[in-house]
DNA sequence: GGGATCACG
DNA sequence: ACGTACGTGATCCCG
């Protein structure tokens, strides 16, 4: 028989689904502080529907403000409800205009709610016969499932959704989607203060709806009622028996005066919703709308005029050169791996006129360099450029020490707000100049298939390093006035810029390693682990795959019937802490703990490191990242050698295959004593916590003794570390209960030590007070130099979102102040080896140490000239303290 | 591609 | 009552 397909409605609960999303993800807002988590959430999800679901016509309903007729039946219904946060009702209008520009029907109507509306909406729908698929976060709905109508719940996060239809229902309560009404009625519903009859929860519910099928039924039959108490309390409530479930009941039939047609799915305004979605900052959701219909489109081809050079002919951009005070430039490589891969072209720009493109297929590169070094090593010629690290460490391949770098456009917006993770030359231009140029992946397209930008033509070529500069060009006055406004000018030229250089000789200097030390530990390590892996077998009785944490749960918890101490969100958690405290229960443990130890060092440190060595050079060249982190410090990729190993003795002996480039040089490390709390004392002006580094005692020991209240002699080795720990979680934003985790301690006692601690250093009480309502007045946090981190965290409604800010504010200023510092050192470092025409250079960073590898003659003279730069690079309130130690390598540098 | 785990400051 | 220490990156598993 031939069936026509009967059409789908779908139906959603706006002021359920903007909710549920608002509390699910952390209160986003875009630069200029419109909030738009709720907005985000919400179209996150109905993205994901319109994948999963297909339908013909779609409405939205919501709440209208105002009493409806439940508030005049019961004046405390929904009494208990806080207010919706200004943070969330904001969005209302907003999700309203992007339903407008998708042609979405929206309804809400004076005196009802989102559900009834959706209710009526159904029951119309059903009598057309068509399907209706009702999407919301409230489990009332399911009373109105019936063989025709389908609930969407959320469930955890907002993009997982389960179907509920009527089979569903009666599988799972026992109960029939109308018995759902009866039932709320005599539970009654905590959320909405709907009272229902005490006494009477979920599960009596259900069984006496099972027995006795409605209300109606069980109150002539409420002398068949077993238990005293029940009865007792059906009869004395059985007003608000009726009332709850009036309450409680979806109404279907809210006068809505429309026709269906009303809600067939439509063509999108697709214009505007671009611009909104491009207002909103909702850049993932730009691809959601078809290509074709963007009106990027055009700018994609954003028209740059480039000129290309051939044969070596440089003199017209020579001359321009000349006549200009400064010029931008970019070189063209494979792909972003800059260090690894071939350089296919530079394209420089004078200020006012189209950029050159040199290819080094048409030209000489050695005749490029001849030609150009003057220009670059020009004190008088500015240069700018976006990611210059790049550019520089370019040069230096080629033998050029570029001088006189004026700006950096990725480093700039980086200063004006670090939470961002794309400062891709594109993204700014939209950013600042709301222009959308050709990106990467439309170019070269992305993962496996992803070309190279050595398989483009030179016109492409060109046209793309051409359109950069331009965008360079463009950007640079914006960002440089932002940066003058904010107060950053000493940071971002004194620091920031003149790092850049650094980062870029310390990237292509590299770092030796002796291979041979590594294969020797390898080969230990991995027989350790063979044999661990037997054990480990032998112990569990059968073979598995130790590294799954899901296999070893089974094992650990099913299998050997070990006690699960936390679980996580996939199952049990077998991290080192777990294992730690079953350590005495089976021999097993301390097998894995050893395993994961072993299996870390040789994945990532032996065979890891062994993979980065470049076969050509024996050395290692890690990308420092100068605009990765939230605080200001560098990050360390491909490999990080940030965190070599040196917890542990056989960790800690990786470092021994670090070492200088050859005979004629040693490592010098210098490595700041202290420096977090130094700064704290600093800020905080806390006078007893500066007395102890004015007279050098030891901090920890100090800490003890205040807050144990003992004289610092009596101060046991546990005390101190416990103190230590103490110290680390005041500079992290300290609570009660990260303190007793780490120190494995109750949370009262934990409290103790925090109170005795702020008690003796007020100052630093009062610093952390005064910073979490600094953040909140002003939006963001500062470090001594002016870096800046915004934290909208801190106007969170969520309690743990809330928190979470305070921390970050407590801990930014000290560890991106510190982080300030340690740059001010590195870039005096660098420039004065280099006046001093000395052969040592820095080749490392961690934080708060400092590698210099350097020529056995000016060991002396290095050492003397690092501990006073580091110790001076800035003038604080105490005296900063630095460690220097030698080696012929990294291991014995301590 | 995200989660769990673990290496560092 | 709420439930987490701050900042990173690499590797492995698994859907």
């Amino acid at each position: 028989m031939n069936k026509e397909k009967s059409k789908r409605l779908l139906v959603i609960d706006g002021n359920s689904l903007i909710h549920r999303a608002f509390y699910a993800l952390p209160l986003l807002s875009t630069k200029d502080g419109i909030y738009t988590n709720g907005v985000y959430g919400f179209l996150t999800m109905l993205y994901k529907i319109e994948e999963d679901y297909e339908y013909d016509y779609i409405s939205v309903a919501f709440d209208k403000k105002g009493p409806t007729f439940r508030h005049e039946a019961f004046d405390l219904y929904k009494a208990n409800r806080d207010s919706t946060p200004n943070e969330l009702s904001f969005q209302f209008p907003i999700l309203k205009e992007i339903l407008n520009a998708m042609n979405i029907n929206q309804i809400e109507l004076d005196g009802y709610e989102a559900d009834d509306i959706a209710g009526t909406l159904a029951k119309l729908g059903e009598e057309e016969n068509m399907e209706v698929i009702l999407v919301t976060g409230d489990k009332d709905y399911l009373q109105l499932t019936s063989d025709k109508t389908e609930v969407l719940l959320t469930k955890k996060g907002i993009t997982q959704l389960e179907k509920y239809d009527k089979k569903r229902i009666i599988e799972e309560y026992g109960i029939t989607p109308e018995q759902f009404i009866d039932l709320k009625g005599l539970m009654g519903d905590q959320s909405d203060n709907i009272p229902g009859v005490p006494g009477i929860g979920e599960k009596t519910g259900i069984k006496l709806l099972k027995e006795f099928g409605t209300m109606e039924n069980l109150y002539e039959n409420i002398d068949n009622v077993k238990g005293k108490k029940t009865k007792e309390s059906l009869i004395e409530h059985k007003n608000i028996a009726f009332l709850s479930r009036k309450l409680g009941e979806i109404i279907t039939n809210v006068p809505l005066e429309l026709s269906l047609d009303e809600l067939k799915v439509q063509e999108p305004d697709w214009e505007k919703l671009e611009e909104l979605y491009n207002k909103l900052e909702f850049n993932s959701l730009l691809s959601k709308i078809p290509e074709d219909k963007l009106s990027n489109k055009e700018n994609s081809n954003y028209e740059t005029k480039y000129k290309i050079v051939k044969n070596n002919e440089y003199n017209n951009i020579i001359k321009e050169i000349e006549n200009s005070k400064s010029f931008g430039f970019k070189f063209l490589f494979e792909n972003e791996h800059y260090i690894k891969s071939e350089i296919l072209g530079i394209g420089i720009k004078t200020e006012k006129n189209p950029a050159y493109f040199i290819s080094f297929l048409e030209n000489n590169i050695k005749d490029f360099s001849k030609t150009f070094k003057p220009y670059f090593e020009s004190e008088k010629i500015e240069k700018y450029g976006h990611m210059l690290k790049m550019d520089i460490f370019a040069l230096l391949k080629l033998g050029i020490n570029i001088k006189n770098i004026n700006f950096d456009t990725m480093i700039g917006s980086y200063l004006l707000n670090p939470a961002q993770t794309n400062y891709s030359i594109n993204e700014l231009a939209k950013e600042y100049l709301n222009i959308y140029g050709t990106d990467e992946e439309e170019l070269l397209g992305k993962g496996k298939n992803k070309k190279s930008f050595k398989d483009l033509n030179i016109e492409s070529q060109a046209k793309y390093i051409a359109m950069t500069l331009d965008f360079i060009s463009k950007i640079k006055e914006p960002i440089k006035n932002k940066i003058e406004e904010q107060g950053m000018k000493k940071l971002y030229y004194d620091i920031e810029l003149p790092l850049v250089e650094v980062l870029a000789h310390m990237e292509f200097n590299g770092f030796k390693v002796d291979l041979s030390v590594l294969e020797e530990l390898g080969n230990e390590f991995q027989i350790e682990i063979d044999k661990l892996t037997q054990d480990i077998y032998t112990l569990a009785g059968k073979e598995f795959n130790i590294n799954s944490p899901k296999q070893l749960g089974e094992i650990l918890f099913d299998k050997l019937n070990l006690p699960v101490i936390k679980k996580t969100k996939t199952g049990y958690s077998t991290d080192a802490e777990v294992l730690d405290k079953l350590k005495g229960q089976h021999d097993i443990i301390n097998k894995i703990l050893k395993y994961r130890q072993m299996v870390k060092l040789k994945s990532t440190y032996i065979d890891g490191l062994i993979n980065e060595i470049n076969p050509e050079t024996g050395k290692i060249h890690s990308t420092f990242n100068q605009t990765v982190t939230n605080t200001g410090r560098i990050s360390s990729t491909e490999p990080n050698l940030q965190n070599i190993p040196i917890r542990t003795e056989e960790g800690r002996k990786i470092r021994k295959a670090f070492v200088p480039e050859s005979k004629e040089y040693i490592l010098v490390d210098g490595d700041y004593s202290q420096i977090e709390l130094r700064v704290l004392a600093h800020i905080s002006g806390d006078p007893k916590m500066m007395e102890a580094f004015f007279h050098n005692v030891d901090i920890h020991t100090q800490t003890a003794s205040e807050v144990f209240n003992i004289p610092k002699e009596e101060v046991t080795p546990l005390m101190r570390s416990r103190a230590k720990a103490v110290n680390f979680g005041i500079v992290y934003g300290i609570s009660d209960y990260g303190l007793s985790r780490d120190l494995d301690i109750s949370r009262k006692e934990a409290k103790e030590y925090i109170d005795n601690y702020l008690k003796n250093y007020i100052m630093v009480d009062k610093y952390m007070k005064d910073i979490v309502n600094k953040g909140k007045k002003d939006g963001y946090v500062e470090t001594l130099l002016n870096r800046r981190r915004y934290i909208p965290e801190l106007k969170s409604r969520n309690f743990n979102v809330r928190s979470f800010g305070e921390r970050i504010a407590m801990n930014t200023p000290i560890q991106g102040t510190a982080a300030d510092i340690i740059k001010i050192a590195m870039v005096k470092v660098h420039r004065e080896l280099k006046n001093r025409k000395l052969k040592s250079r820095l080749i490392l960073q961690v934080h708060d140490e400092l590698i210099i590898e350097t020529f056995k003659d000016e060991v002396e003279e290095v050492k003397k000239v690092m501990k006073d730069i580091m110790e001076n690079s800035i003038k604080l309130d105490i005296p900063l303290k630095v460690e220097i130690s030698i080696g012929e390598n990294w291991y014995e540098t301590k």
